[in-house]
DNA sequence: GTCCAGGAACTCA
DNA sequence: TGAGTTCATGGA
C-alpha cells in the first residue's frame, strides 16, 4: 500500500483488495468500526463476508457507496473516497470530530447505578454514534417502529432500489441512494406500500409531504439546543412520536443528550435502575450512555 | 398458532 | 391523564 502523508493523523493510499481503490486511513483511538455499524443506529451498512481486512463494512451514505475497515482500534480505513469527501462528509458522520474518550470517562464517572454502566461502556466503548443525514435517519426510523432490525433494512433496501437515484459501484454492482423527500412524495402510498412498509406508508408520506412543504425545518432544528422543542417539530408527524423523535436528534442531528427508550431500555431501566434514572446525570452525553445501555442489553444480557 | 420487534395513534373511561 | 387495543409483516 503506497501511503502519501497529507494532514494530521490523516493518510491516503490505496485498498489491499484486488480493487486497489482509493482510501484515506485515519489514526483514531479505541474505534470499533464492527460495534458501530452493527449496533442498530445504522440500516444501510452491511459486512464484508470475505475482507481482506480484519473487519470491514460497506454501504451508502450521503449518496455515496464506501467501505469502512479497520485491522485494530487505532486506526480506521475508509476506502473508495478521497481527502476531499473525507473532510466534507465522512469526518463527522464517522465521529472523528468528537473527543469519545472524554465522554467516556464522564459517564463512567457517574456513580448513581449498580455498576451497569461502566460495564456496559467497558463493553460496548469502542461504538461512535454516528451523523447521519437527517431526512434519512427520520424516515428509517419511522419505519423502524414495532419492527426488527433484519426487517427494517430489508425495507430501507427496498424503498431506496425503487425510490433512490442509482450510484455505479467500482466492483461493477448498482446500488441506490436513500430516496428524497420529493421522491417519497411523488411515488404515493400504494408504492410504499409495495415496499413492505406495511401501516407506517402513510407516515412515511406525512413525513415527506410536510418536509417538501418547509412546514418542518431541519435546519432549525439543527440550531436549536432546547430538545424537548426539537422533538415537538419532528412530533408534528404523524408516526413521529418521543422514541422516534430521540432517535432522529441523536442519530441524525448528533444531539448526544436525546435518550430513545425502546423496549431494549425499558428492560436495562427495570433491571439496573429500580429507583429511576435520573438522566441529568449523564448530561449532555445521556444519548451515548443509551447507546451503551442499549448494545450491552441487546446483545449481552438478552430477551429474557 | 403465538409471540415479538429500536412505537404510535386511537378509543374509552 | 392513563390503560388497553389496533396497526402490517416476517422470523423464531
Amino acid at each position: 500500500m503506497s501511503i502519501n502523508y497529507t494532514v494530521d493523523k490523516v493518510y491516503t493510499g490505496v485498498s489491499r483488495d484486488r480493487l486497489q481503490l482509493p482510501c484515506v486511513i485515519v489514526e483514531t483511538e479505541n474505534y470499533s468500526v464492527d460495534k458501530t455499524f452493527d449496533c442498530g443506529q445504522c440500516f444501510r451498512f452491511n459486512k464484508v463476508p470475505s475482507s481482506s481486512y480484519g473487519i470491514e463494512y460497506e454501504g451508502v451514505a450521503f449518496g455515496r457507496y464506501i467501505r469502512v475497515a479497520q485491522d485494530h482500534p487505532n486506526e480506521i480505513i475508509i476506502i473508495n473516497t478521497d481527502l476531499s469527501d473525507y473532510e466534507k462528509i465522512w469526518k463527522k458522520y464517522l465521529g472523528l470530530d468528537i473527543d469519545w474518550g472524554a465522554i467516556e470517562r464522564h459517564l463512567i464517572s457517574r456513580r448513581e447505578d449498580d455498576g451497569i454502566m461502566e460495564k456496559a461502556a467497558r463493553l460496548a466503548g469502542g461504538i461512535r454514534i454516528l451523523r447521519q443525514e437527517p431526512w434519512e435517519t427520520l424516515c428509517s426510523f419511522i419505519i423502524s417502529q414495532n419492527n426488527n432490525i433484519p426487517r427494517i433494512k430489508k425495507i430501507i433496501e427496498s424503498i431506496s432500489e425503487r425510490l433512490g437515484t442509482p450510484i455505479d459501484c467500482p466492483d461493477g454492482i448498482t446500488r441506490y441512494a436513500f430516496p428524497t423527500d420529493r421522491a417519497i412524495l411523488m411515488a404515493g402510498i400504494e408504492t410504499l406500500m409495495a415496499t413492505n412498509t406495511g401501516y407506517r406508508a402513510k407516515y412515511l408520506y406525512d413525513a415527506a409531504r410536510l418536509s417538501v412543504d418547509r412546514k418542518i425545518d431541519f435546519l432549525s432544528i439543527e440550531k436549536t439546543d432546547d430538545l424537548d422543542t426539537c422533538a415537538a417539530i419532528l412530533r408534528q408527524i404523524k408516526g413521529v412520536g418521543p422514541k422516534v423523535a430521540a432517535c432522529v436528534l441523536l442519530f441524525g442531528f448528533g444531539k448526544l443528550d436525546a435518550f430513545p427508550v425502546d423496549v431494549w431500555i425499558r428492560r436495562s431501566l427495570k433491571r439496573h435502575f429500580s429507583g429511576g434514572l435520573d438522566l441529568s446525570v449523564l448530561s449532555p452525553y445521556a444519548g451515548v450512555a443509551q447507546q451503551y445501555l442499549f448494545y450491552y442489553t441487546r446483545y449481552i444480557e438478552g430477551r429474557d
